[in-house]
DNA sequence: ATGCCGGGCGAAGCCCGA
């Protein structure tokens, strides 16, 4: 029986991560990336880098903000841009398709949820009403009845054991109780949180600001998640976290959360 | 500490992220 390894990863420009975007697809060799903040258009994606490593690519791009993709070693088909429920939306935070096997199909979503700070800005109520459209598609993706993993930075603190300091956030857009609400509301919809299936340990993070030495302090956030439908959920062997990657050179402000499906 | 770092844009300094 096959496993199928499925990772998520918010890049921080995919053209200045290209380097180690590459060698951690080398290295952990997922069958499906999800990628997210590429801050490029899709003319201007790296496609090459990747389709010589074996990926086929799905993007969604926009100029400087947001961004989001699909690499698979396997085929991807029946593709959708875009999160419905808001025409007028421009902002590229979602990108949806069908990885194709021998052993079975699974529909993936990359998924960038804004980040909603300040939460006294039109920010906030963007961020509470996009959870609101996630919401109503994923119940229209759950009809299907088959394994369906949603993939990325959803930009929200599950718990109070999911952040450093819940006191220092307890204000702060990532882990509002509103904010908390709208996952929880997603996950119960009948979701299971791949990472918290296979493992209990509290202050597993995926997130380290920049500044104010949060990495070398452990000052982290897990708001990068895979949610994984219940016909996804019986086959998930195994998840886990690629911690090492933040310590390396030029990286990101997060590491890649993975987990893998024995179809 | 609602920006200390880091990226985009574009060629200095501002906008943005979480």
């Amino acid at each position: 029986m096959p496993a199928m390894k499925i990772a998520t990863f918010n890049v921080n420009s995919v053209k200045a991560r290209l380097d180690a975007v590459t060698g951690w697809l080398r290295t952990a060799s997922p069958d499906v990336a999800c990628l997210q903040e590429l801050k490029c258009e899709a003319k201007a994606f790296p496609r090459e880098a990747f389709e010589s490593l074996g990926y086929t690519c799905a993007v969604l791009g926009q100029k400087t903000y947001n961004g989001v993709a699909l690499l698979s070693k396997h085929g991807i088909e029946d593709v959708r841009e875009g999160l419905p429920g808001d025409d007028t939306d421009e902002q590229a935070r979602y990108i949806e398709g069908t990885i194709v096997t021998r052993a079975g199909a699974v529909r993936v979503a990359s998924i960038y949820a804004p980040n909603g700070n300040p939460v006294d800005s039109e920010k906030y109520p963007y961020k509470l009403a996009w959870m609101d459209r996630l919401i109503v598609h994923a119940r229209t993706l759950l009809r299907d009845e088959e394994p369906l993993v949603l993939a990325g930075d959803y930009n929200i603190i599950p718990t109070e054991h999911d952040v450093w300091d819940p006191v220092a956030w307890k204000d702060d857009a990532l882990f509002k109780l509103e904010s908390r609400r709208k996952l929880r509301e997603l996950v119960n919809l009948g979701f299971t949180d791949a990472f918290r299936a296979c493992n209990a340990k509290p202050h597993q993070y995926t997130f380290w600001d920049y500044q104010a030495g949060a990495w070398s302090k452990d000052h982290g956030i897990r708001i990068d998640h895979l949610l994984l439908s219940p016909q996804a959920a019986d086959r998930l062997k195994a998840a886990g976290i690629d911690r090492k990657l933040r310590g390396q050179d030029k990286p990101s402000d997060h590491v890649p959360v993975w987990c893998e499906l024995q179809l």
